[in-house]
DNA sequence: TTAGGGTTAG
């Protein structure tokens, strides 16, 4: 009894915290309320307030308790709000909101009120909600409390509204370092990474977290390298790094395909005793299958004691863009044995997996799974998916059908697809119609263009090929330039098409002469068709063959050592001639060369390709 | 007795 009395009087926190489960809280509920030890409003509050804060994925039980005080206290209905801001089932915030205005104490709500409040409403997006709820706190007089300004800065940035951010930004004097950190994540999320970089060279004290806001503004903005140095410098300047920095280095070396710069994070890691948490062992998983590395990628994927949906989907992704279809759909069946549930993100790896060899009939069944048994609808990318594994397999009449049936209208990606197929398949007829499909969603795609005329090309139709060309040029269609990373020593080098900055020019040139010659030598025909075109400047790169992969390869063949495989990350598709010629150059060479596009990996080996022409 | 900023899969 004296205990309970200790209790009741002292933080509950204490008691709650030593329950295992809510079971055991409620015991101690009943036990109080007999012993009239929650009379006190603010006994009742703290209790209620420490289960909230205990379990946060199960509310139910503080809710009903605190629903059934009378007069529930500020604090206590501050802390449901908190904890609703935080759950499954953020709306349930407003309902404790309501009781303040409500209470038949007169509460009214304070700094605290609106500092979870602002961020429930940027947890569920409610921007009409968000500017009404910035009103009151103007109202009542709380703008100038830094919490408040630094959740509204987050709020406007969850709502896209970067200029909302920097509005309630600058009228602060002085703002402190937490509030510059959401602002400089907030710039980074609407992809202005130079102004958080401003932002960031000018703040008076840094702690931890800045420099991962700012590291990981860069990766989100796709500027990995400057990820990358800022990591570095971090160190330079003797910030210790934790497991969040670790994260966003590691998703830098993804980007990059960096797989050297990888295996030293994971080195690092391990040295340093940095905790490996579910996000950063799912980052490690998905470094090293994107960089290439499935084996190592699996090695550390079963070593995970807790694995999330992420990490599985990860896994999956990455056993399918390497081509081990069979291996991804092997790992989700393990998944679900597992009990872990599948997510729209899930499936779409799944079905990749089920693409790259052709599984159509598992791909059907897995994607009707998807409302059936998962009662997840399908999206756009898993339509896409579909018509991609229809196509690649040739069944281009079926993929078609498909797109027909389907319940939302074909998007771009789909038609891609479809016309992809064409190509490698050769239906012009079939491709036209995708094309002029593609084209019309979306006009300036180059790829669908390109892929258009090599369907024109590879039928000889060459007068069409000029009128693709044509259109192009009047709608001012533009390629993305083409850039490729390589790395040796650990030190990533970037080639874009016709790049000679490189400081090595002069020995990469005379490289890919030599490389030319051995070509022809072995029969290859350069390509002096208007075929493989691409736009005015680029062609004559073309001509010489200044593709950024062959620059990569030039730069690689002679800076590895023959046993290393050649690794190269390219941001686009492989293009055609490209893979024909690393094809041969890794016979004539006896080199292996791994190309990572957008879409896949390219295992280049003894003059075959992993790809098997499902380019 | 309740605060605010940084991280993962398509």
């Amino acid at each position: 009894m004296s205990s309970l009395q200790h209790i009741a009087k002292h933080p509950t926190i204490s008691l709650v915290e030593t329950c295992k489960c809510l079971r055991e809280i409620k015991q101690i509920h009943t036990q109080l309320l007999i012993n009239g030890l929650l009379n006190n409003p603010h006994h009742q509050g703290h209790f209620v307030a420490s289960i909230a804060l205990k379990h946060p994925n199960n509310l139910d039980y503080s809710n009903k308790i605190l629903d059934q005080c009378d007069n529930p206290t500020l604090f206590a209905l501050n802390t449901m709000i908190r904890a609703h801001s935080k759950s499954t089932n953020p709306q349930k915030s407003f309902h404790f909101y309501n009781n303040i205005l409500q209470s038949s104490t007169k509460l009214s709500p304070d700094n605290y009120t609106f500092t979870f409040l602002v961020r429930t409403c940027a947890q569920i997006l409610a921007c009409e909600t968000g500017l009404t709820v910035h009103a009151t706190v103007i109202k009542h007089g709380f703008e100038h409390d830094p919490h408040v300004q630094s959740g509204l800065v987050f709020m406007y940035a969850e709502f896209g509204l970067l200029s909302s951010s920097m509005r309630v930004f600058a009228e602060i004097s002085e703002p402190d370092m937490v509030t510059q950190t959401a602002m400089i994540a907030a710039c980074a999320k609407s992809g202005d990474v130079v102004f958080a970089r401003y932002l960031f060279d000018r703040m008076p004290h840094r702690d931890l977290i800045a420099w991962n806001a700012m590291i990981a503004g860069y990766t989100q903005c796709g500027q990995s390298l400057k990820a990358l140095n800022l990591f570095h410098l971090m160190q330079l300047e003797g910030v210790r790094v934790n497991e969040v920095s670790m994260v966003s280095a590691l998703s830098a070396c993804t980007h990059l395909g960096a797989l050297d710069q990888g295996r030293w994070a994971h080195a690092y890691i391990e040295k340093n005793r940095i905790r490996i948490t579910v996000t950063l062992g799912t980052a490690l998983v998905d470094m090293y299958a994107k960089c290439g590395d499935m084996n190592k990628a699996m090695e550390v994927f079963w070593e995970m004691k807790e694995k999330n949906v992420y990490t599985w989907s990860a896994a999956m992704n990455g056993l399918a863009m390497n081509g081990f279809g069979e291996k991804c759909l092997e790992l989700f069946s393990v998944m679900k044995q597992e009990g872990v549930e599948p997510n729209e993100v899930t499936f779409v790896s799944l079905l990749r997996g089920c693409s790259v060899v052709g599984l159509v009939e598992e791909g059907r069944m897995h994607f009707e799974s998807m409302r059936k048994v998962y009662g997840i609808e399908p999206q756009l990318e898993h339509y896409g998916c579909m018509v991609d594994l229809y196509g690649r397999a040739g069944r281009l009449d079926e993929a078609f059908d498909f797109m027909n049936n389907m319940v939302v209208k074909p998007h771009a990606g789909a038609w891609g697809a479809l016309l992809n197929a064409c190509k490698i398949h050769k239906n012009m007829e079939l491709g036209e119609l995708a094309s002029r499909k593609l084209v019309e969603l979306d006009a300036k795609n180059h790829g669908a263009y390109v892929l258009l005329s090599n369907i024109y090309a590879d039928s000889k139709n060459w007068n069409r090929v000029s009128n693709v060309r044509e259109t192009m040029k009047v709608k001012g269609v533009r390629k993305v330039p083409g850039c490729s990373v390589i790395e040796v020593n650990g030190e990533v080098h970037e080639f874009c098409v016709g790049d000679r900055s490189h400081p090595k020019f002069a020995e990469i040139e005379v490289k890919m002469e030599e490389m030319s010659k051995r070509l022809k030598l072995s029969g290859y025909v350069t390509n002096t068709n208007p075929v493989l075109f691409d736009i005015e400047e680029e062609e004559k790169e073309d001509a010489l063959g200044l593709h950024s992969e062959k620059i990569a390869i030039a730069f690689g063949l002679f800076s590895l050592q023959e046993s290393v495989p050649i690794r190269i990350v390219k941001n686009l598709r492989v293009c055609w001639d490209c893979h024909v010629v690393t094809i041969m150059i890794s016979k004539i060479y006896n080199r292996e060369i791994i190309v990572r596009d957008r879409n896949r990996f390219h295992h280049f080996k003894d003059g075959e390709c992993s790809c098997k022409g499902y380019w």
